[in-house]
DNA sequence: TTAAAATATTCATGTATTCGAATACATTGT
DNA sequence: ACAATGTATTCGAATACATGAATATTTTAA
């Protein structure tokens, strides 16, 4: 029962993780986590269509990542735990640590230009 | 360009994210940062068929957030960067808060019994 | 060199995800 | 009531992912 319990928790993790495994997510969460912001500014800030933004803030209302509040014919969205941006921040940082360490790796033979 | 750019660093955080984004994985990682495994220390503890296990580590390999070396016919796994760790603890973090939130929000119509 | 142990890979299949297109819904102002 | 604006949903197609089964590869020891 007890590790019937653990994994319960390791698919939760892991479906919270799929909300960050998408680009687009990501920056809505980036630009949400500034401050809460109606639809229409979503789709402009990011370029991509309304359907598309939508969707994704659909899945993230789903796993109860953001809320909304209405103002006028508005939507406004905003982080339900600021805690998400800090997961954000942490993978962003493990993978920029990944690319400096790669980037370091490749420097060698980049400046031998040699095979 | 910078666009462009930006676009990729969210392109590849998302594609770091969704490593996370599987509970076999979570378990992996959380195994392999206690201290480097053997294989056949991992498909034990977690009691998952040792194909899936390799599939597994071939992903996070391919990803760079694990590393091997052999010992005989052992192959041990490591933690790239332990930074990773840190990932999955605050994406726990943030799972626990919703959750006792969640609880939190239950509790009164679990005592009152009424809908 | 062969057997055994440990690990990796390939393939087939079912399932999930993402996206565009089209359309529906909700709120406000007239 | 209607039009306009802002937002949400549904559906189908393409693609990606996870898994089991079978098999291959690597290393050691005999």
């Amino acid at each position: 029962m007890e590790r019937e319990r653990e994994e319960q928790l390791y698919r939760l993790q892991a479906e919270l993780c799929q909300v960050l495994a998408e680009p687009t997510r990501l920056k809505l969460l980036s630009l949400i986590g500034e401050r809460p912001r109606p639809v229409k500014e979503l789709v402009e800030a990011t370029g991509e269509r309304q359907a598309k933004i939508s969707q994704h803030l659909a899945i993230m209302r789903q796993r109860n990542i953001v809320r909304t509040d209405r103002v006028g014919t508005e939507v406004h969205y905003s982080l339900t735990d600021p805690g998400i941006l800090e997961a954000c921040r942490i993978t962003r940082e493990v993978l920029l640590q990944q690319l400096t360490q790669q980037a370091s790796l490749a420097a060698p033979l980049i400046a031998t230009e040699r095979v």
